[in-house]
DNA sequence: CAGCAGGGGGCGC
DNA sequence: CGCCCCCTGCTGT
C-alpha cells in the first residue's frame, strides 16, 4: 500500500529538521516538551506515557519527507500558535492543561449529533483557541486541517465506492464494512496504488515518485464531497459554539467594551462563519475564488511570472502591476504570464481512486497556456500597435486606453493649493500613465503612490497630545512613543504608558488578548484631537473596530459617500471608509476643501462620465480622500 | 520619502 | 477570471 518512501529514506532530512524542531520546541515549550514530544521525529508528536499532543500519523511521517519543516509545524499547530500566540507548555501535554482561564481556554465542545455517514462527531471545537481537536486522536488544528486529517486518517470511507457511486454521501456507501481503510487520499495516476491519509501526502508522492506537478493533487482537497461535508459539519459546530459564546459574553461584560469593541463583535462573528477556511493560516472567506487565490500564497510554486524579468508571482494582477511599473515600455501580454508547468500535470486518465475527480471534460484552458519561448526575447515585435495577439488571444489593452478615452483632464484645482500650476507633466513615455500631484511637480506611477505622496503635504496623522502632524502612521507612532512616551491603542484613543498597560487595556476594554494581535502599530489616526480610526493592520478586527470607533467620523463619511450617489456601497467598504476617514478630517480645513471638491468640480465631471475608477473610488469615504485629490491632480 | 511587492476585497464579465 | 482598489511592509535613497 505504502508507496516507497520508507523511514530510512527520509531519515536524514528528518534528523535535519529535528534539530530545528528541538530548538523551536525548546523555546516554545521548554525542555520537557522537547524530550518527550519531539523525540519521535519531525512531528511534534506522541511521547511516552500517554502524552498526547500534536502528531502526524505514523504513515505520514514517511510521506511528508519533502515537506518543508515549517509545513510540518504548520500542519498541526504552529499556524494556530501564530494565530493565538504561544501558549504555555500545557498545549503539548495530555489533555491540554489549561492556560489562563480554564473555563474558556480549555472548553471543547462537540456537536450534539454525530455526522451521520461518519458515525462520529469528528472533532470538538474550542472557541477560545479557535482550534478543533480530533475526536479520535486528539490531534489539534484549524478546521480544514482537522477535516482533512479525520477524513484521511479515521474515516472508513472507501474512495472507490464514493467515486463509483458518486453523487451523494450515503451512509451505506460510507459504511466501514464496505472496504474500511483509512488513507483515503489516493494517487490520481492510473495504476498507482499509493494512498495517504493526507492530500499533502499524495502531493508529495506525485512530485517524488511521478515527478509530476504536485498541484495535480490539489483536487483532492477541492470539491471533495466528503471533505466538503465534513467541513460544513465542523463549520456548523464552530458557528454554533461561537454563537453561544457570543450570547454568553454579550450578556456579561459587553458594557465594558466601548463602541469599538462592540463593532468588532459582528466582524468576529462573521469571520467565524466563513465558508472557506485556510488550513495553514487563520484566513477565511466566503468566496471560493478568493480562497483559491489565497491558497497560492502557501504554495511553493508561484504560478505566474513576468515574462521579461522572470520574477515570479502568486497572482496575475501582481504580475500586471509589476509589469506596468517595471516594464512600462513593453507591451503587456496577459497570455504570457502563466508559467507553464515544469512537467505537464498527469492527465489523471483513469480517475480510479480518489475522493474527487473533476469531470475530465474540464478542458485545460489553452488560451492561458504559455509556452515560454526559448529565449526571453523582449516582447515579440511590438510592431504595428493594434494587434500582437498571437493566436487570436485577448489582447491586453494598452495602458493608456482609459486615459485616452477619458475626457481631457480639466485643471480644476482648489485655489488654495500652494502650487497652483497644474502639475507639470513630466515627459511621458509611451504607454505610460502618471498620477500627478497638484501641490508640486511630483508624479507617480499609480494612484496609491499619489495618495501616499499627498500625505506629505497634508500630514493627516495628527498627535492628540501636541501639534505634531505626520505624513505617516509610523512616524506618529514613533512620535507618540518618543516624545510622549505613550503607546497608542489601535482601537480607541486610549494612550497607555507602557506595553503592559496597553495589553491590559486591550484585554479589559476590547476583550483582546494581546497575544492574539499582530504587532500593533500603536498608531491611531487622529484628527483634530478626536479619534478617527485605528491603524491596525488586521483586516478583520481592525477594520471593524475602525468602523465602529470612528463614530461620527465614519458616519459622516458614509453620509458623504451616499450623497455622492454611490448606491452599491458594501459593508466592507464602509469599514474601509471609516478606517480612512481620518484623511478628511485631518487635512486642515477639510470641510471647505472637501465640499468644494465635491460639489464644485467633482459633480460636473461625474455627469460627464469620466474615468470609471474615479467614481468607484467616490463610492466610499476612503476614496473620498483621493476623490478630492483626484480633482486636484491629473491623471494623464 | 518613494518604489515596489504582496495580500484582501469589490466588481464586472 | 481579470481588473481594480485598498492596505501594509520592506527597502533604498
Amino acid at each position: 500500500m505504502e508507496g516507497g518512501g520508507g523511514v530510512g529514506s527520509v531519515a536524514s532530512l528528518t534528523m535535519d529538521c529535528e534539530d530545528m524542531f528541538k530548538e523551536i520546541t525548546k523555546k516554545l515549550y521548554g525542555e520537557e516538551a522537547v524530550g518527550v514530544g519531539v523525540g519521535v521525529g519531525v512531528g511534534v508528536g506522541v511521547g511516552v506515557g500517554g502524552v498526547v499532543g500534536v502528531e502526524f500519523p505514523a504513515a505520514e511521517r514517511d510521506l511528508d519527507d519533502d515537506l518543508r519543516p515549517e509545513e510540518h509545524i504548520t500542519a498541526w499547530g504552529l499556524a494556530a500558535l501564530m494565530q493565538n500566540g504561544f501558549p504555555p507548555p500545557g498545549i503539548l501535554q495530555a489533555n491540554f492543561t489549561p492556560r489562563i482561564d480554564t473555563s474558556a481556554e480549555d472548553r471543547w465542545s462537540a456537536a450534539e449529533e454525530p455526522l451521520a455517514w461518519a458515525h462520529s462527531r469528528v472533532a470538538a471545537y474550542n472557541p477560545a483557541q479557535r482550534l478543533f481537536k480530533c475526536a479520535d486522536c486528539e490531534c489539534v488544528g484549524f478546521l480544514a486541517r482537522i477535516a482533512e486529517h479525520w477524513l484521511g486518517t479515521h474515516s472508513q470511507v472507501c474512495a472507490r465506492y464514493m467515486l463509483e457511486h458518486s453523487a451523494t454521501i450515503d451512509r451505506d456507501y460510507m459504511d466501514a464494512s464496505v472496504c474500511g481503510q483509512a488513507r483515503a487520499f489516493q494517487c490520481p495516476v492510473a495504476g498507482c496504488g499509493f494512498a495517504s491519509g493526507w492530500a499533502r501526502g499524495v502531493r508529495g508522492h506525485l512530485a517524488r515518485d511521478h515527478h509530476s506537478d504536485p498541484a495535480a493533487a490539489d483536487h483532492l482537497l477541492r470539491d471533495n464531497p466528503a471533505l466538503d461535508d465534513l467541513t460544513r459539519y465542523l463549520q456548523r459546530l464552530k458557528n454554533k459554539v461561537e454563537a453561544r459564546n457570543e450570547r454568553r459574553n454579550g450578556g456579561g461584560g459587553a458594557e465594558a467594551a466601548g463602541a469599538a469593541a462592540a463593532a468588532a463583535v459582528p466582524a468576529e462573528t462573521s469571520e467565524a462563519g466563513k465558508r472557506y477556511a485556510c488550513a495553514s493560516c487563520p484566513y477565511a472567506t466566503d468566496r471560493r475564488d478568493l480562497f483559491t487565490r489565497h491558497e497560492n500564497i502557501h504554495r511553493d510554486e508561484k504560478p505566474f511570472h513576468c515574462y521579461l524579468c522572470q520574477k515570479q508571482f502568486n497572482r496575475a494582477d501582481h504580475v500586471k502591476k509589476h509589469f506596468l511599473r517595471m516594464h512600462r515600455d513593453q507591451p503587456y501580454d496577459l497570455n504570457r504570464i502563466r508559467r507553464s508547468p515544469a512537467k505537464p500535470p498527469p492527465p489523471a486518465p483513469a480517475p480510479a481512486l480518489h475522493y474527487y475527480s473533476k469531470p475530465p471534460a474540464e478542458p485545460p484552458p489553452p488560451t492561458l497556456e504559455y509556452r515560454a519561448p526559448p529565449t526571453l526575447a523582449p516582447a515579440p515585435a511590438p510592431a504595428p500597435a493594434p494587434a500582437l495577439a498571437p493566436g487570436g488571444v485577448k489582447l491586453e489593452r494598452p495602458p493608456l486606453t482609459k486615459a485616452e478615452t477619458a475626457p481631457p483632464p480639466q485643471p480644476p484645482h482648489k485655489p488654495t493649493t500652494p502650487h497652483q500650476t497644474p502639475a507639470q507633466a513630466p515627459v511621458r513615455r509611451k504607454g505610460e500613465r502618471r498620477y500627478a500631484c497638484c501641490y508640486c511637480t511630483w508624479s507617480g506611477v499609480d494612484n496609491w503612490c499619489l495618495k501616499r505622496h499627498l500625505n506629505t503635504h497634508l500630514k493627516p496623522f495628527a498627535c492628540a497630545l501636541c501639534e505634531y502632524k505626520a505624513a505617516r502612521a509610523e512616524r506618529l507612532a514613533t512620535h507618540v512613543h518618543k516624545v510622549h512616551n505613550k503607546k497608542a491603542c489601535a482601537k480607541c484613543p486610549f494612550l497607555a504608558d507602557d506595553q503592559a498597560q496597553l495589553a491590559h487595556h486591550l484585554r479589559d476594554a476590547h476583550h483582546i488578548e494581546s497575544r492574539n494581535l499582530k504587532v500593533p502599530t500603536g498608531v491611531t489616526r487622529i484628527s483634530g484631537g478626536s479619534f478617527a480610526a485605528g491603524a491596525s493592520s488586521d483586516g478583520g478586527a481592525g477594520g471593524a473596530g475602525a468602523a465602529g470607533a470612528a463614530g461620527a467620523g465614519a458616519g459622516a463619511g458614509a453620509e458623504q459617500s451616499a450623497g455622492a450617489g454611490a448606491g452599491r456601497r458594501r459593508e466592507g467598504r464602509a469599514a474601509g471608509a471609516a478606517r480612512l476617514f481620518g484623511y478628511l478630517e485631518a487635512s486642515d480645513g477639510s470641510g471647505d476643501e472637501y465640499e468644494g471638491a465635491l460639489g464644485g468640480e467633482f459633480a460636473p465631471q461625474a455627469a460627464a462620465g469620466p474615468a470609471p475608477q474615479h467614481y468607484r473610488d467616490k463610492e466610499n469615504a476612503a476614496p473620498m480622500h483621493h476623490a478630492v485629490h483626484h480633482e486636484h491632480c491629473l491623471r494623464y
